[in-house]
DNA sequence: ATTTTAATTGCAAAGCCTTGCAATTACCCC
DNA sequence: GGGGTAATTGCAAGGCTTTGCAATTAAAAT
């Protein structure tokens, strides 16, 4: 719970300021069960420290993704979700009828990085990605 | 220029009204070079038709999409572009260094649709994917 | 401890998109 | 061609996110 955590170290290092805000923002990322929107992460930190500017999550969350130390998911419904990096990463596909979301493992899109990269030497930034389409039981 | 096209045909067929804003934006988006944002839809219909409100043009963005009829891709930046269904589907690399963005044929989805198929019963609706990553010059 | 300085925050405004509701209108039927 | 009806539109307000700018502050330097 106290451990200073491997993201506030990397942020200290690459010169980026501690502020209360992060902290607190941080937090609510590495605390969180699922993947996490900036309302929630907003909602949850003004609890304790009600002197919190919206834009500060918004801000937190931009540099975090920007340093790749969480990663951004759009499940759908208009809100982007966070989660941490280093917490593992995995995919997702949406049902576009029944709203079911089933997690997949990384590897699923080894195949596909592999082609990206020998085809057009392109180097894909793929960990959370969401995939929309119908599921087995819609499918019937 | 003038012939009836194939969306305003299907639209017809499913029972939706053909309104003279319906025609305009379709117009543009069928008109377009490339994947066209909902707002340069509505600057692009508005020189002609003054009287059309922006929520129009998403409402028939997100009708046309619904029934299949034009695919929305987000290549960053916050905007979605939309463009046709019909005009062959593709996928996108987009470069987070430069911003260039390199298009893909379909069928490098292929193995990841199978896979997702075969092993999930999932059937992805992956028609306009947008990757992003890093290019081969950025890469250096 | 104090000063310095650039990074960061809060605030307010704006941007993109969605939504509820009343007014309008395309299309069906006669 | 005119009337009826449900789909569609315009409008206004709201939701989520971004941005410019002045005020604040963490951290380095003294």
């Amino acid at each position: 719970m106290k451990k200073t955590s491997d993201i506030i170290n990397k942020l200290s290092e690459q010169g980026y300021r501690l502020t209360p805000q992060r902290m607190m923002v941080l937090d609510a990322i590495e605390n969180s069960e699922h993947h996490i929107s900036a309302e929630e992460i907003y909602a949850q930190v003004i609890m304790k420290y009600p002197h919190l500017n919206i834009s500060t999550v918004y801000r937190t969350l931009e540099l975090l993704h920007r340093l790749g130390l969480v990663t951004e998911t759009d499940l759908g419904g208009g809100r982007v979700r966070y989660h941490p990096a280093d917490k593992g990463h995995h995919h997702h596909l949406v049902c576009q009828e029944c709203g079911r979301v089933i997690d997949l493992d990384e590897s699923v899109t080894d195949n596909l990085k592999k082609v990206l990269k020998r085809d057009y030497e392109f180097t894909p930034d793929i960990r959370h990605l969401a995939l929309f389409g119908t599921c087995a039981d819609c499918n019937r």
